[in-house]
DNA sequence: TTGAAAGCGCTAACAA
DNA sequence: TTGTTAGCGCTTTCAA
């Protein structure tokens, strides 16, 4: 048995009911307190390097503002400065699996650089509202834009002030700045492992045709192909939307082509793949055995699925972490770019590829 | 072939070199073109009720905020009027697929009553720092803990002046307010699919121990196999400590344990259930006519892991649009309170559970 | 080395 | 029905 007060109700912190709560300190109380005026006593604790302050006035200031516990107001520093100290992430989808490593490298760099991050969901109808509210608004002072569709930078009305504008995983021409993944070598790469294993019938299962992310690594596909001069046959090729339901109806699409059935498919994602491993898992082919099947996207569950996935995996937290931190500099006056990080991918061989059966 | 103009680079928002970007619109800029007082703008535009206003006062200063593209500054108001329309929710891990249909249910409630979710993750390492951040400089109106251990609300400064803040999943005895589920039902239903398949000998993967969740699902499971005139063996239980690698070593626990085994598991969360089922697939068992699982926590992906998982979905949306609900409420001086969501949980028959062989 | 004064953009008493 | 006034709490010239 566990010990009881393990299992049992947990403690939480108990109400103080003793301590009347004080309203929070306030600069002038700290001033008042340190006998200086409230623009000393600022300087001090914002470290000001403009003026100097006499060391005991320093420590009077210090020591008056750990007595009175004294927070600075954030939104009145804000209104002041212009400046929120806060940048907003929009993903389109939370359930999408794919952007919690690109959120952690945000998350990271932002404070690492002190500053806070607002992850926000917009799906394709509500983006321009939330947009609006928070840049319009000013309560942000840098955005970071993931998956979105062009829509959403095409209708930005331009009379809204323009935070600085990263898009993370899109390059969006006519956009200032965007961070990417070598999405073409990462396709390549799945089309090599599956060239290396001796596949010489491979299909594909693309992405949203109007994602710039699926225009690469289409690319990649053909390419890898080319090189290993072989065919990609469009029979072989469906665009499975980048979502579960299009990839279970681009693999339908391929079993229904007249055979031969290709001995090998590369999704390029991970919610297509695993739309596609069911319908092919349903038809009672056997993955990797009658038909190898790679995806692009690293996750944890990718090792659960029936059979675990080869994964194509992307360096995603290093394209978050690029991402906010070049927001940042561009907040302090630095460029805004487009930039691809080039760290070249892993595949993770699980068990969904082998060598095709002879 | 796709159109080019589909395939080829995105177009986004053109700079709009010509359009010199004016500093916004304040309502000082409004009211001067509709010839009013800042203070007759600010009380039109927010749709004040406590005076009116002639009705072509109205219109002259709709005309002119319209005109102006004026858009409050959230920041400004935010410090006169003490309140930032603004919630935090914080959770202990992005990964965690288990939180998205709270964050939904959050999000869905909050924006219909105007409110701006921050969605944070804050490691146990890091979550003072983060919620200090938010309370003590007055970024938020409230705050929503989701999953967080004990040590938080423990922590937290008393001098911190206190927002309105309502544990989610997580029932902290001496905190203000909690919205839970009932995970004792939901194990209880998990154990009465087993039993209705014919198993009587029952194992149970727990979750951690320190969890009040966790032993919400143990009593359940104790409850659902004594009204089935069942035993639950000590060595047939392990803890899984509500992760992948606890769900594994739980399942070897188990394996390891003298014979017989248990013809179907229970296990208290999907990523637990992820680790023992693999587990059990390497070790030569078959899942499910050696032995039937069956877990905790909806997800899509279940659908997909090998064998598909049945699984117990509990209300968790629901949960999340109670929560913020009541936080909401609270911020404009209605009660906290401690809520149970009593949604009744609902089985999800997959592949993973049969009945016992014979 | 410090203080005085002004003001960020808004809202809310109160007065007219 | 509208305007006057006084801040919210902070930062930032400028002057002493």
């Amino acid at each position: 048995m566990p010990r009881s007060r393990v299992a049992g109700v947990q403690d939480g912190a108990p109400k103080p009911e003793g301590e009347p709560v004080l309203p929070a300190a306030t600069l002038r109380d700290v001033a008042a307190l340190a006998g200086v005026d409230r623009s000393t006593a600022s300087r001090v604790l914002r470290d000001d390097p403009v003026q100097s302050v006499r060391e005991d006035t320093r420590e009077r200031i210090f020591e008056a503002a750990r007595r009175l516990r004294y927070r600075p107001n954030a939104i009145a520093a804000s209104l002041r400065t212009r400046s929120t100290q806060t940048l907003a992430f929009v993903i389109p989808d939370l359930d999408n699996i794919g952007f919690t490593a690109i959120a952690r490298g945000v998350q990271t760099a932002a404070s690492a650089a002190g500053y806070l991050v607002l992850l926000a969901e917009a799906s394709p109808d509500e983006d321009r509202a939330l947009f609006e509210r928070l840049t319009a608004e000013r309560r942000i002072d840098g955005l970071l834009v993931a998956n979105a569709g062009v829509q959403l930078a095409r209708e930005l009305p331009s009379g809204v002030p323009a935070v600085p504008t990263v898009f993370v995983n899109r390059a969006i021409k006519g956009a200032a700045a965007s961070v990417t993944v070598d999405d073409r070598r990462g396709a390549e790469m799945a089309i090599e492992h599956l060239v290396e294993l001796g596949h010489e019938n491979i299909g594909f299962i693309a992405g949203r045709p109007d994602a710039d992310t699926s225009r690469r690594r289409r690319q990649g596909v053909r390419s890898a192909l080319k090189t290993a001069g072989l065919e990609l046959r469009d029979a072989w090729v469906a665009s499975g939307d980048y979502t579960e339901r299009g990839g279970a109806e681009a693999a339908r699409a391929i079993l229904a082509a007249k055979r031969p059935y290709p001995t090998a498919i590369f999704a390029a994602n991970l919610v297509s793949g695993l739309g596609a491993l069911r319908v092919f898992i349903e038809a009672g082919i056997n993955v990797p055995a009658d038909l190898s099947l790679i995806v692009m996207d690293a996750h944890p569950l990718a090792a659960h699925t029936g059979p675990p996935l080869t994964t194509v995996e992307m360096p995603l937290y290093a394209m978050g972490v690029a991402a906010a931190e070049m927001l940042i500099g561009a907040i302090r006056g630095g460029p805004l770019e487009h930039r691809v990080i080039r760290d070249e991918p892993r595949i993770v061989v699980r068990e969904s590829t082998t060598s095709p059966a002879r």
